[in-house]
DNA sequence: CGACTTTGACCGGCGC
DNA sequence: GCGCCGGTCAAAGTCG
């Protein structure tokens, strides 16, 4: 179990899950088959518009089934999380009982490493090498707040720049292994000792969305952020305790569904992302997040909070007839 | 002229 | 020990 792991599980369990409560959310208030006829009935006038319609139909279907086969994808990979969690809290009982931290793996300096780990490691070499990157995780963990942001730009563009209201200086630039696109490397320059890091990559699966990882916490208030300077579309909300703010966006790709759910975390260190498409960010410090039942938890109350919220309900409805609208005056183009 | 960017060199961790 | 790789430094270049 390593980070990227669980990056990708939390990723995955936001995005597939928000996802499977929207079509929750549409089934609701109207069940799929319906769904699908109220978009072709319409369109049953002329032989095009009905094989238009039809390959939407199919289209949508596809995506359906691809949703299906990613929920799958995401409860396996939460049962894997959930036996290795297991694991992992038996083995820390374990040394518990016996007074025993793991010991640290031996070729890291001790950078930033927790006093208690560092000094109670020992010569003993019972820990396996899957205790040894969980400890290792845990201490980054405590060392930094690690949060992504995802942005779609113009996959032509070759600027790396995420605007985020902080000022930021490009310390270097480099090429990575996994990555044809060269990686970015900022320092926060508002603050002259804010310890603030940012990466900025192109995914390497789709060229059009830039990854921000930021590192560390601002010791500083966001120096343009206008409390309410969320977008036109963007709103907050509130899912049950959790604060959160929800966007629509219409872009080249079609209307998409932002939910932030960090935003309270945000007013305190990290920037509104505006314009942001996804946006997708990993607190890794508490636990709880990344338990499956929190981040159920956290499901149940999107989804209902969602539904309930006339806003938001408002700008759904909106995006998706603006987004029949435009495909099917393309459709006649 | 100062602030910022670019880019090659350098450093340290890590795997073999 | 060696080489690879990600991250950082710092001199040179660019821009307003």
């Amino acid at each position: 179990m390593d980070s990227s792991w669980l990056e990708l599980d939390s990723s995955l369990s936001f995005d597939l899950n928000l996802n499977s409560q929207h079509r929750g959310f549409l089934n609701q208030t109207q069940p799929k088959e319906e769904f699908q006829t109220e978009i072709v009935n319409p369109r049953s006038k002329s032989p095009s518009m009905n094989e238009e319609a039809s390959l939407l139909v199919e289209k949508l279907n596809r995506v359906n089934e691809e949703n299906k086969k990613l929920s799958q994808l995401l409860a396996l990979t939460c049962e894997n999380y959930n036996s290795l969690k297991t694991q992992m809290e038996l083995l820390g009982n374990k040394n518990n009982d016996q007074g025993l931290v793991a010991s640290a793996p031996k070729k890291r300096k001790a950078e930033g490493m927790d006093n208690n780990v560092n000094q109670q490691g020992n010569s003993e070499n019972s820990s396996t090498d899957e205790e040894e990157s969980c400890h290792k995780r845990l201490k980054e963990d405590m060392k930094t707040k690690i949060s992504r942001v995802y942005v779609r730009t113009n996959a032509t563009e070759t600027n790396l720049v995420v605007k985020d209201g902080y000022q930021w200086r490009k310390y270097g630039q480099k090429v990575t292994r996994d990555n044809p696109s060269p990686r970015a490397y900022f320092k926060c320059s508002f603050a002259p000792r804010c310890p603030v890091k940012k990466k900025v990559q192109r995914s390497a699966e789709d060229r059009s969305i830039l990854v921000a990882t930021y590192e560390g916490e601002h010791n500083h208030p966001n120096p343009s952020r206008p409390e309410t300077s969320l977008g036109s579309n963007h709103g907050v909300a509130t899912l049950g305790s959790i604060p959160c703010s929800a966007s629509i966006n219409s872009s080249s790709s079609g209307p998409m569904i932002t939910l932030d759910l960090t935003h309270q975390q945000q007013q305190q260190q990290q920037p509104p992302q505006p314009g942001t498409v996804v946006n997708e960010v990993k607190n890794s410090s508490p636990d709880q997040v990344k338990s499956p039942a929190f981040q159920q938890f956290m499901i149940e109350k999107m989804a209902s909070s969602l539904t309930k919220d006339p806003t938001f309900t408002a700008a759904l409805a909106a995006a998706i007839s603006g987004r029949f609208q435009q495909q099917s005056v393309a459709g006649r183009w």
